[in-house]
DNA sequence: AGTGCGGCCTGTCCGC
DNA sequence: TGCGGACAGGCCGCAC
């Protein structure tokens, strides 16, 4: 589920919610996600305001003056806001119960997520401190992939979805970007010109922005905060299209496996 | 250093 | 209807 439109569209949800407001207390039913739930996070974080709620690729960050909250939502995480009293549904695996009396409440089925909490400034956080920029701020453009991309032969689509060339970027929107660019996503990443990495990273910027303006994609469990669906996916022009007409071509679009994720692409549209 | 692969989990779908 | 296997939006850690 979540690429970078999807948390963008879960921080915008949540954060009416939860910034400036004092977290209560934390219940964590299942502490077994990625990496373990702290233990302490009630003895150190009950009683903390909430100052600033932000996102870092696919991480989001909560400040409290006793450290950072750092969460992820995997492949199959969502973070809604409900009542405390709601009855917890199977893989609700914790709470952020709020005095407001709204409730924050992560699930997740596969428990690829994570709950982390740092003292330290969260950038230089481990998970944080190495990532590539962001793809809709400074810092990201044409020439920067170009550049990073010098002798490099890995296919550009396993390329543009390394969170450590530029974050965000997964396996939906990879597709998605290299056909409105024209790339076709088994090309080495090495030897693409940068006249066409322009193009790329435009597209890429595009795609994201016109994703989260729908509220993201949902495939099968994304939902919003609300625990509503994004509407991208019928903008989708290639992935999850395999043998349907291209949008701009009529020819069937292919699917193959690349660096073992499917990969969808036009081999009229994209060279 | 760059690359490819295994692993973490559960749910769903497909073929037998 | 049941069962095994493949696959699913992410990403770390390891071996080569």
């Amino acid at each position: 589920m979540p690429e970078l439109p999807e948390v963008e569209t879960t921080l915008r949800g949540i954060t009416p919610h939860v910034l400036g407001q004092v977290i209560r207390a934390f219940e964590i039913r299942e502490p077994r996600l990625r990496w373990p739930v702290p233990p302490g996070l009630n003895a150190g974080l009950a009683g903390q305001r909430v100052d600033a709620a932000w996102r870092r690729g696919k991480y989001i960050v909560m400040q409290t003056g006793a450290g950072a909250l750092i969460w992820h939502l995997g492949m199959s995480g969502s973070l809604r806001i409900t009542p405390a009293d709601t009855v917890p549904r199977k893989h609700d695996h914790l709470d952020m119960i709020l005095d407001s009396g709204a409730c924050l409440r992560f699930h997740d089925p596969r428990r690829f997520g994570c709950l982390l909490w740092t003292q330290e400034d969260p950038l230089r956080h481990e998970l944080l401190a190495r990532l590539g920029p962001e793809p809709l701020g400074e810092g990201f453009d044409g020439g920067y992939l170009h550049a990073r991309s010098r002798s490099r032969e890995v296919p550009v689509k396993s390329f543009i979805m390394d969170s450590h060339v530029v974050v965000g970027v997964g396996n939906i929107y990879a597709s998605e970007s290299l056909f409105r660019a024209g790339i076709a996503p088994q090309r080495s990443a090495g030897r693409i010109s940068l006249a066409r990495y322009e193009r790329l990273a435009g597209a890429i910027r595009d795609v994201l922005a016109a994703s989260i303006a729908q509220g993201g994609t949902t495939l099968r469990d994304f939902v919003n905060e609300q625990g509503n669906p994004g509407y991208f996916r019928q903008t989708l022009q290639v992935y999850d299209r395999e043998g349907q007409p291209c949008r701009q071509c009529g020819e069937p679009v292919k699917c193959a496996r690349l660096g073992q994720r499917s990969t969808y692409w036009c081999p009229a549209c994209q060279r």
